[in-house]
DNA sequence: TTGTGTGCAAAAGCTTTGCATGTTG
DNA sequence: CAACATGCAAAGCTTTTGCACACAA
C-alpha cells in the first residue's frame, strides 16, 4: 500500500489532525491518546479493542482498557478510525485516514476480510435518503461468503 | 402488511418448513422450538433474544434463555429468521419467510428501523463475487442517519 | 490549582456452557 | 431406553462504570 516513509508521513498528519480535534473540543492532549493513535496507524488490517490493548501492553506501554475504549471512541468521532461489526459480538476497528471509502467482503470460513469500492452504493444512499426522508450520515455494507479454494485457517 | 387470516396461513407454513428441517437433520421436534417459532411469527418488526424470552415468560410459557438462543440459531440456519447487528453489541432478529430481500435504514437518534429494496445490491454482489473469487452467500447493508423532523424518543 | 483523564477493578450486559433432569424417537 | 433437548445457574467475553490518583492546561 505505502512504503515506510509515506507511513511516517501519514502518522505525522493524523497526529496533527487529532491534536487539532482535541484542541477544538477542549479535550486534553495526553500521551496515551497519541500513543494509541500512533499504534493504530502502525498496524495494518482490522483489529479489536482487546488486541490493541494487548499489543500495547506487550510493548510495555502502560495503558488501561478504559483508555483504549475511550480513545477509540474519540478517534471514531473525528473520522480517523472506523468501527465495524462483522456479524460477531465484537467490534472491529480500522484506520481510515487517507483511505478511499470502501466496503467489506468477509469469508465466513476463515474470517479473511477483503475490501472493495462500488459507486452504486453512493447512488443508493442518495436515493434512499431522499425517498425515506433521512439524512444519511454513513453506512455499512458487508458481503459474506467463501473464498473459493485457498481458504487458510480459521483465525 | 397482511391480515389476520393470511398471518395464520403463514404460521402454518413456517411450522411445516421448520418441522421438515428438523426431521431432515435428525433434530427433535420439541414443543419449545415450535412455540418460539410461532411467537416470532406473531410478532412484527425486529427483536432481540432477551425481548423474545421476556415476552414468552410474560405469557407464562416456561422456556429458558438457552433454548431461545439455541432455537434462534436453528431458525437462522433454515432461513426462517434473519440475524442482524445494527452497530450495537446486541443481535437483532426478524422473521424472514415470505419477505422480499431487503436492507435497513437506521435512525441513530431514535433507533427506528426502516426497510428498503434496491436491485443494485444484487448487481454488486454478483460483480464482487466474480471479481474477488468469492461465493457470496449473503450480505448486510445498513444505512445510518437521522429521520428528518419527526424523531420520537430514543428506544 | 482545578478539573479532566487515567488505571484498576468491579460491574454490567449479552451469550454460551455444564450438569442434572426430562422427553423425543 | 438411549440420546438429545431443556432449565437453571454459573461462567465467559466484551464493554462500561466508579473511584482515587495523576497530570494537562
Amino acid at each position: 500500500m505505502q512504503d515506510a516513509s509515506s507511513k511516517e508521513q501519514t502518522i505525522k498528519e493524523v497526529l496533527n489532525i487529532f491534536s487539532a480535534y482535541l484542541e477544538k473540543n477542549n479535550l486534553r492532549k495526553t500521551p496515551e491518546r497519541f500513543a494509541i493513535l500512533e499504534e493504530i496507524y502502525c498496524r495494518d488490517d482490522h483489529f479489536d479493542a482487546e488486541a490493541l490493548y494487548i499489543h500495547m501492553k506487550n510493548q510495555n506501554y502502560r495503558v488501561s482498557r478504559a483508555t483504549v475504549y475511550n480513545t477509540l471512541e474519540l478517534l471514531v468521532s473525528c473520522d480517523l478510525v472506523t468501527k465495524h461489526q462483522f456479524g460477531k459480538n465484537l467490534a472491529q476497528y480500522e484506520k481510515s485516514y487517507g483511505y478511499k471509502q470502501h466496503d467489506h467482503l468477509i469469508c465466513v470460513d476463515c474470517g479473511k476480510v477483503l475490501e472493495f469500492c462500488d459507486p452504486r452504493i453512493q447512488q443508493i444512499k442518495n436515493m434512499m435518503g431522499d425517498l425515506l426522508k433521512f439524512t444519511i450520515t454513513h453506512h455499512s455494507l458487508n458481503l459474506y461468503g467463501q473464498c473459493n479454494g485457498a481458504c487458510p485457517d480459521k483465525s
